[in-house]
DNA sequence: GCGAGATACTTTGATGTCCAAGTATTTCGG
DNA sequence: CCGAAATACTTGGACATCAAAGTATCTCGC
């Protein structure tokens, strides 16, 4: 499994060599990608004990995180970022998991409102604590290195107009 | 689509205002979740004209590397670390789209041998200079930032054994 | 207060990824 | 040189995501 050699520092050779641009780009855009696989993989590793994927989980933090520990399908979507239809999925999952009930909103019966249940409750604080466990599967950095990895890819994502900032 | 506030420090104010732990871990984890979807979505749309995703390109890119212009399936697997079952399924569509052919290898039977064609190599011409053109979804970033941040996530990729050091 | 257009969600279909099981071929101990 | 185990790939099933179309409900101008 393990390679005798950095496959993207080896792809960055090639890429330069032949003259094709934005290698340094093209490494981090790369590099970011490979993270990501291995952080997810540990992340949903470690929630799969609770009936969990880190998206699920996501969404019964956000819950657990509101006063009366229920939002409208849509904001769900806004807040992680997700397509609404994957939200109807997620919340589905975890409705069949006894996590979550869905409910009309009585004052616009468009609206559907998922609300956490206890079970849900307890899988998210389940979910914390292995999570907080494996360090969130960036073990191998510190505190430091996490902030800093976090500020610059805040720079890109205020950049990007993934959200607005203060100024 | 855009928030009003970043949904990362939101919810890191959130998880630490639980208790919950390694908060710092958390919002490096899910930054790079977020900063890979943007990403990911830019360059799949920079090479959607050419008929490639990301996945598609980076094999055409590995193969037009080569000698020889091929490789068995399961060389690809282990550069790019994706399952066996994904290069099927990646060479299929190559091979579909008539970029790439199959054929066993003489010297070992079980082994499949992926060539890329000259539309696959032309189609890999295309997309490096279409990704080169966006710098490769990361134009917000400078070189040296870009440099930065392969750096830190090298570091990462190295601890976890994702490649064998020189050391 | 009516009807067009906007909004909120679900459904359906196309993709892509992984795992586990299945097939074919090679290697290797005795 | 035979058969068990290892290797290389493919297939089938489970899931997740997104886009586009469909349904229900609300808003707003006239």
């Amino acid at each position: 499994m393990t390679l005798e050699f950095d496959p993207i520092e080896e792809a960055g050779r090639n890429w330069t060599q032949r003259g094709w641009g934005a290698d340094e780009a093209m490494k981090a855009a790369t590099s970011i990608a490979r993270v990501q696989q291995i952080v997810q993989g540990r992340i949903d590793a470690a929630l799969a004990p609770f009936d969990l994927n880190f998206s699920r989980f996501e969404v019964l933090a956000l819950l657990s995180f509101t006063r009366e520990g229920r939002l409208p399908m849509g904001k769900i979507g806004d807040r992680l970022q997700v397509h609404a239809a994957s939200v109807t999925n997620t919340i589905q999952r975890l409705e069949t998991s006894g996590f979550v009930t869905r409910s009309r909103d009585d004052h616009d019966r468009r609206t559907v409102l998922a609300r956490i249940l206890p079970p849900g409750r307890a899988a998210a604080q389940s979910g914390a604590d292995a999570l907080a466990e494996i360090d969130f599967g960036l073990r191998e950095l510190s505190a430091a290195s996490c902030r800093e990895l976090t500020e610059g890819l805040a720079v890109f994502r205020a950049a990007t107009g993934d959200f607005v900032t203060d100024g």
